[in-house]
RNA sequence: CGGGGUGUGGCGCAGCCCGGUAGCGCGCCUGGUUUGGGACCAGGAGGCCGCGGGUUCAAAUCCCGCCGCCCCGACCA
């Protein structure tokens, strides 16, 4: 899917000069605060004892300190400059899948870690509008995996200044409401404009002799993913995996008293795994003696496999296995044919974690509510609260100030109210844009 | 960086006030009996009680210092 829109893979390095990052000026500022900074090549033993033993090495501090890339958009387009050179080196569109580091204050497993996992992408472009358009795809990309692939139902926007990414034009992102109904940005597109082609001198030459600065894009989704996926979908049991991404799709438990018994369920077991894993699913046959199988229903559960196949003697005289999903339900399914069978079932197990992540948000989002509306939703339970908005960072910010929601996006028109709000929910004044606000992660 | 809490077998904790043999549950190992929704019995392994110093005949326990982690605030994908 990603695969298919022409970007090919490229890696650029961990360590970036510190000059860069200093030449796109909003740039410095949004990262300055979070930013590991290298200052020397060495250690050097000190003679004292425990964690002191060992110092940086004075005589190693380098002349220009590295920092650790937050983000690549620097020292990639440092090589963008140098790589293109006219129209016809255009679109330039490359991806990375990379650690970054980003040294906040505070961490929250999965949804921000010092360290993070991620692909970031990076295009260069020779007009705005293929910059938009490009820009543009990568969400609508990223909107497909989230709601195809993990089951999570997502709005896409833009953000307001405020919001968007340090140096960009326009930041697109995609937000999802968790269970506890805060929304999560779980992955942002930016258009960047000319400003780091300006900053880099990436210049191309235009079909008409000309020369132009290119237009950027550059997008990414984190690890975070795996939290969002975590938070949208687990319940007191444990995980539930959506069936597109389960390492373990089917697990097979089969179920015996004597030895007998045990022979027979195993090979009926094993041949079920075979035709599984013929059809393409990824299966386990659950063999571990000493552990009652009520217990490895539990086991399964805990670690989210959407499917469980319970084979017993019972079933088997039947001709069935007793099939209970993760997301509820137990029922007989018929061993002639069982691929196909549980095919489908994984299927609906996904549509259906889709449609209920979809009904919960749904259920938590109020539309052209009052400004007192609006303070009782944000301080009893939250979720999305779709309201006008006057444009003013004046007004975004009273709203953090009074309830800690920020405005998560400006929806795209499909999800928008019908009716569009005139006058903006904070403070009356006309509205020039419907906004999305919740309290976020 | 401020405020609060907490560090004790792999995990979760009790013990600390009032100093005196390091304990419980889960997990792990061995044997046996079990096995259709978290099995049971018996035996066993595993701990510089966060680190450093001090008080004391004696410190998990009291005192001083440091470090880690968690929660709350400012920052953030």
């Amino acid at each position: 899917m990603f695969k298919a829109t022409g970007h090919h893979n490229a890696y650029f390095p961990l360590f970036i000069p510190m000059s860069f990052l200093a030449k796109e000026a909003e740039h410095v500022e949004g990262f300055a605060k979070e930013v590991a900074v290298v200052t020397h090549t060495r250690l050097k033993a000190t003679g004292k004892s425990g964690s002191g033993a060992v110092a940086p090495d004075p005589a190693s501090a380098l002349e220009e300190p590295l920092i650790i890339r937050p983000t690549s958009e620097t020292i990639i387009y440092a090589m963008f400059a140098k790589w293109i050179q006219s129209y016809r080196d255009l679109p330039l569109l490359l991806n990375q899948w990379a650690n970054v580091v980003r040294w906040e204050m505070r961490t929250r497993l999965f949804l921000r870690t010092t360290e993070f996992l991620w692909q970031e992408g990076h295009t260069a472009h020779a007009t705005d509008a293929d910059a938009e358009r490009e820009a543009r795809m990568i969400l609508g990309l990223y909107r497909k995996f989230a709601e195809e692939w993990m089951a999570m139902p997502v709005l896409t926007g833009v953000k307001t200044d405020s919001e968007k990414f340090a140096g960009a034009l326009r930041t697109y992102a995609f937000e999802a409401l968790m269970q506890d109904n805060k929304a999560l940005q779980a992955g942002t597109s930016h258009h960047l404009g000319q400003n780091f082609s300006k900053a880099f001198e990436v210049k191309y030459q235009t079909a008409a002799g000309g020369l132009d600065f290119v237009w950027n894009t550059s997008w990414g989704v984190s690890t975070r993913l795996i939290g969002g996926l975590i938070m949208t979908h687990s319940d007191d049991n444990g995980l539930i995996a959506p069936p597109q991404l389960a390492p373990v799709q089917v697990a097979i438990v089969p179920i015996w008293k004597s030895d007998e018994e045990k022979t027979q369920v195993s090979g009926v077991g094993s041949q079920v795994k075979d035709e599984l894993a013929r059809a393409g699913i990824r299966v386990e046959l659950d063999l571990r003696e000493s552990m009652k199988p009520g217990a490895k229903y539990f086991d399964w559960e805990a670690k989210g496999v959407p499917l469980r196949l319970e084979i017993g003697p019972r079933d088997i005289a039947a001709g069935q296995a007793t099939a209970a999903r993760r997301t509820g339900g137990k029922a007989p399914m018929k061993l002639d044919g069982i691929a196909a069978a549980a095919r489908i079932a994984l299927s609906e197990i996904q549509e259906a974690l889709l449609a209920t992540a979809r009904e919960r948000r749904e259920r938590h989002s109020i539309r052209g509510a009052t400004k007192a509306q609006f303070l009782e939703f944000m301080t009893g339970g939250g979720g999305f609260a779709y309201g006008g908005f006057c444009g003013r960072a004046t007004c975004e910010a009273e709203i953090k100030e009074a309830t800690a929601a920020t405005i998560r996006v400006l929806p795209d028109a499909e999800f928008r109210s019908p009716e569009p709000p005139a006058t903006c929910m904070w403070c009356g004044a006309k509205s020039v844009a419907e906004a999305v606000w919740a309290q976020a992660y």
